[in-house]
DNA sequence: AACAGGCTCAACCGCTATATG
DNA sequence: TCATATAGCGGTTGAGCCTGT
């Protein structure tokens, strides 16, 4: 048996509210209040609308203290920020920033501040030229649902953008590479310069392969996957570029563990591959200091690199399992993952978070 | 001035979560 | 425990506006 509709969808009117409905509306509420009951409600003061559409009304344009665009640069961060960590959450994501409906916060995300950061990369990848890498691109970008994927171009974009202690933006701290890697990153660097290369990616290919002691602190357990991740992206752009053939290309994807990390850029056809395995491999114990080196200059506090952690949250849906990827377990994790449950509250209760705001990616 | 294409944003749709009997 | 009603959410749509040619 179907369900039954909120309304008579024959007698309900559609489209844009008048004025006079929008006065009848906010007089009603204003005295009376919702009455716990939206659905019955427009029948009441003879509106012909649905009562999902006044509820709408109301809570989108009516209700005080709503604001309508004109979004401030600390706004933005905000959206950002949080988008990254717990992607189109656009209800929580509005409880941080009062006057402001999720609706409202959906479409600026949608039309502006999206374009505004993803553009970036577009324009900086747009020269780069290889239509098979591109393909193949896209076929492993299936895999990932474009939520994740645009949450992890933005987290790697942000990093390096915005951070000037970015692991990525500090040559000095790249330890030395093995003659094979460097040899590798030689080949790439030299055909990316003939291509016009997307700057992002020159970097990530500069990141070197390390290793990891213990499960110890977070701290490292979250820069050890970015350069494990770097380093996978290293080994298999490197191939790709000194022989792009499809089926090296196909072999490569097919080798691949379903338990790896898996995803792509579908705008500079980059491709993004972490290997549990690498995760278990030893630290250099003087990488791991100039890592403890960076949290510090930074201003990490554990507890702060915890929470840090907590906007990567977008991995989830890459199917990546918490014994291989040790960082990933926290608190913040379990509650979103019960999907819609949680709630503003329990956003703010993994506490941190607006620290991550100051320390993160301002833009 | 006229047109086309792109952009914005209010509103709708359909789904899930929650409340209630 | 189950069925039903309602609230709430996120994705999508489309009318109107803007901008470039």
């Amino acid at each position: 048996m179907g369900r039954a509709p909120c309304c008579d969808k024959a007698n309900v009117k559609k489209g844009p509210w008048s004025p006079e409905e929008d006065a009848t509306l906010k007089a009603y509420i204003e005295e009376h209040g919702t009455g716990g009951n939206w659905i019955a409600l427009p029948q009441k003061i003879g509106l012909k609308r649905c009562g999902k559409s006044c509820r709408l009304r109301w809570l989108n344009y009516l209700r005080p203290n709503i604001k309508h665009g004109g979004f401030s640069e600390e706004e933005d961060n905000i959206i950002c920020n949080l988008y990254i960590s717990i992607g189109s959450r656009w209800s929580i994501i509005a409880a941080q920033l009062p006057g402001r409906t999720d609706n409202d916060i959906k479409n600026y995300w949608n039309t502006r501040l999206k374009k505004k950061l993803l553009g970036r990369r577009k324009q900086s990848g747009a020269n780069r030229g290889s239509q098979d890498l591109k393909d193949a691109s896209d076929d492993a970008h299936q895999a990932l649902s474009s939520s994740a994927l645009e949450r992890l171009q933005l987290h790697m974009q942000l990093q390096n953008l915005q951070n000037p202690f970015s692991f990525y933006n500090n040559p000095a701290l790249w330890p030395k590479l093995h003659p094979f890697q460097e040899k590798m990153i030689q080949t790439v660097q030299s055909m990316n310069d003939q291509n016009s290369a997307n700057p992002l990616m020159m970097q990530q290919f500069s990141v070197p392969s390390h290793d990891q002691t213990v499960q110890g602190h977070k701290v490292n357990d979250h820069f050890y996957e970015q350069t494990t991740g770097a380093l996978a992206i290293q080994e298999q752009y490197a191939k790709l570029c000194i022989n792009p053939k499809m089926d090296e290309l196909e072999n490569a994807l097919n080798g691949m563990s379903s338990s790896f990390i898996s995803t792509s850029n579908p705008v500079d056809s980059t491709i993004v591959v972490a290997k549990p395995d690498m995760i278990e491999q030893q630290v250099n114990s003087s990488f791991q200091a100039q890592l403890d080196g960076i949290n510090n200059s930074v201003g990490f506090t554990s507890q702060q690199q915890d929470d840090q952690i907590v906007e990567f949250d977008c991995f989830k849906e890459m199917n990546v399992s918490k014994d291989s990827l040790m960082w990933w377990a926290n608190d913040f994790d379990n509650k979103s993952a019960s999907s819609n449950s949680w709630d503003s509250t329990s956003v703010l209760q993994s506490q941190g978070m607006f620290q991550d705001y100051e320390l993160g990616y301002n833009l």
